[in-house]
DNA sequence: GCAGTGGGTTCTGAATCAGAACCCGGTCGG
DNA sequence: CCGACCGGGTTCTGATTCAGAACCCACTGC
């Protein structure tokens, strides 16, 4: 459905993060840990490990390294816009995981904040102001 | 946002689609392909690998094998309804991947169907019958 | 009876993972 | 002023996993 053969957008993407830990550690974020430590106590990822993943989504844009004090300098890490953009992909895969994955299902639910209601995740059109499901989706060539 | 840690089941999830290739093999499947060599030339992936993730699909009900002619046997591998549920994580990784990727832009674009309007996604409330963005998202604890 | 096709498996070596242990600058308590 | 401690790493090890070539095998069609 997404493109054809060669469109490596999304290879490129998924060597970023398409690990066992980078999403991980971006759900983790967006839960509002920023420090090496906390990210290795909550994940329980070996530090080497999160090291490289750490340094790999800072070079790609997805976290920052920012200095949070100095006379001992000490780093946090905080997500992107790019990073925040990631939401709609851990959403789907949290709701697919509850759905279909088999594991056990986590002990807290996804809501919309004002209302309290479980939220779903859909295709919107614009135009047609409606949302749709993954049958009524299509590729067309875009122009180069 | 998703859950607290130890909330396992996305890391289940992504003990069985969390590598660089289930996630391509799942869109090349929803392009239509089917059989071992097809994957294989499409993908570019290496056939030992491809055998390893065809059966890590199948046995999480992802994928089924399904005979297709006996007098040489002959299989094809299918998405099951629970593969084609991944589409919401295909589309969200895709338009993630245009917007902060980084890599080339895909040649295709993905549209509503009937009316060709390039598609959003958005998390969407029942109740409020409304659409919105990642920051209305909050995790509530549910009953066991 | 021999090449071709589809769907694999078996070898190899390179990269990557995981964990324990270690390091290092700075601060704090005594 | 000296030792413990803390945050944020790096350096060692081995165990997995990856990637690619080569091989295998049942069956077909020529």
């Amino acid at each position: 459905m997404p493109g054809s053969p060669s469109d490596t957008a999304i290879d490129h993407t998924l060597r970023v993060i398409g690990d066992r830990w980078s999403i991980l550690i971006v759900r983790a974020a967006l839960r509002g840990i920023r420090r090496f430590d906390d990210f290795c106590d909550d994940l329980g990822i070996a530090r080497p490990i999160l090291t490289t993943r750490l340094r790999r989504l800072v070079d790609h844009g997805v976290m920052t390294k920012i200095v949070y004090q100095e006379h001992p300098v000490r780093f946090e890490y905080r997500l992107t816009e790019a990073g925040i953009a990631l939401s709609p992909v851990l959403v789907a895969l949290v709701r697919w995981s509850e759905e279909h994955g088999g594991g056990p299902v986590p002990s807290t639910a996804l809501v919309h904040a004002p209302c309290g209601t479980e939220l779903e995740q859909a295709f919107w059109c614009r135009r047609c102001r409606t949302t749709f499901g993954p049958t009524a989706i299509r590729g067309v060539e875009r122009e180069a």
